[in-house]
DNA sequence: GCAAAAGTGTTGAGAATACACCCATGG
DNA sequence: CCATGGGTGTATTCTCAACACTTTTGC
């Protein structure tokens, strides 16, 4: 039986929005229990002597692969609506375990986080409790159970707020990037196009760009600039 | 014995940072426990069937007979830090309990909440487990138990973040008031002057506020507006 | 009339925006 | 040589801070 109660805080989860970027479109990790048609945030629980934070980096390292991840917490959700023991059960029993009383089927208050990660190298792998995790684009999510769409678009909000701030600390791009990469990851997050001219000079100017000479080569068309984040002090 | 483990949700607590503004200055609701010479803010616990913005409500309302206040959550807090059997089992037992075991002893992730309210019309009450409540000039609080100071710290930042959207859903100020005054509430919360008649400008350019007629006298001096801020739809 | 505080006008600097022009590259 | 995308210049608008001038009030 996996997942002991005496391992575990009760009544308090996390649940994570990973945010990644392929194709001029935000996507995002959702997990689905196959057999109940019922898809998910990636959450988790807390171990009794874990810090909050490290209980995050454990579930994203779990189902990623990914270490050194920045994540962001940005809300905690505690309404009675996300209160669902049959749920629960069902999911429990579904990986063959059935038990009359368990810690999971009581109610829980949520910890929301949020993570922007390279879509390039991850291979995400479900947990003990799920079947398949994959990505979808933002914009096509299937029905999340609960209240996770609030929990998404709550993420989303605080990820456009002061996104310039926020990009140096994430990891969405490969290091090394073209100015039309970066807008690109921009416009996906913001919904909205950017002038080229005008984004271009904006970033500059905030300093946090490193510029190198090697010059990329693809199209047919003039080579641009490669640029890294300058590494924080 | 009060606080039965049965009504609450062990291992949650919440915290608030409750300002007040008086003659110019920002302060804040510190509660004590007398006999320990241990400060703390007001926090408290959610029942078992009970949502946290509830819980949260109902705390303040219980220490300053204030309802209908806007509170705003702002930050999770989950270190092992928070973890200190021995303060909670001296609190207790300065209050005639003592007990082996207490979910009380137990460890805590608080949620951090923050409020800003009329300082007038405010009589502060100790709840069950402490001696006195009082208000302390921001700049001048005593030091406080756990993580406290840091979750202070925190809200002040939220708080100050986008201040002009956050003014009007809270109770800061008497229902009308004048120019200066709203400047004055702005100056201590910012820790720095406005020159007044761009700060005027740009209030007004906001389209929160409601002039009305009637004017205020006081002082050997001009009589200004007074102004509400606009209900919303 | 004078000091104190309130209301409003003017100005200039710097940021943001729109748009235009020229440059490199592959086919 | 032309289509495509990249880099930069410029002119216009907008925002905002600094400061000055005028108005009202009580003494």
């Amino acid at each position: 039986m996996p997942l002991l109660q005496e391992e575990y805080l009760p009544n308090i989860a996390y649940d994570s929005v990973i945010f990644g970027f392929s194709k001029e479109k935000l996507k995002i990790l959702i997990l689905e229990y196959h057999n109940m048609k019922t898809f998910a945030l990636p959450g988790g629980f807390v171990k009794v002597n874990e810090p909050l934070d490290e209980a995050v980096k454990r579930g994203l390292s779990e189902r990623t692969g990914l270490d050194e991840i920045y994540m962001e917490q940005f809300h905690t959700f505690g309404s009675m609506e996300r209160f669902s023991p049959q749920i629960m059960r069902r999911i429990l029993e579904e990986q063959g375990h059935f038990v009359e009383d368990h810690w999971m089927f009581g109610r829980f208050i949520t910890v929301g986080y949020y993570a922007l990660i390279n879509y390039e190298n991850v291979v995400p792998t479900p947990d003990e409790l799920s079947d398949s995790i994959e990505w979808y684009d933002f914009d096509k999510l299937p029905p999340l159970m609960m209240d996770h769409s609030e929990i998404v678009h709550k993420a989303l909000e605080h990820l456009r707020s002061n996104l310039d701030q926020k990009l140096l600390s994430f990891n969405l791009l490969p290091e090394r990037f073209t100015m039309k990469e970066l807008q690109q990851v921009y416009e996906a997050i913001l919904g909205e196009t950017q002038n080229r001219a005008n984004f271009q000079r904006r970033m500059l100017s905030l300093g946090i760009l490193e510029r190198h000479d090697k010059l990329y080569s693809g199209g047919s068309h003039k080579a641009p600039f490669l640029y890294s984040f300058k590494k924080k002090k």
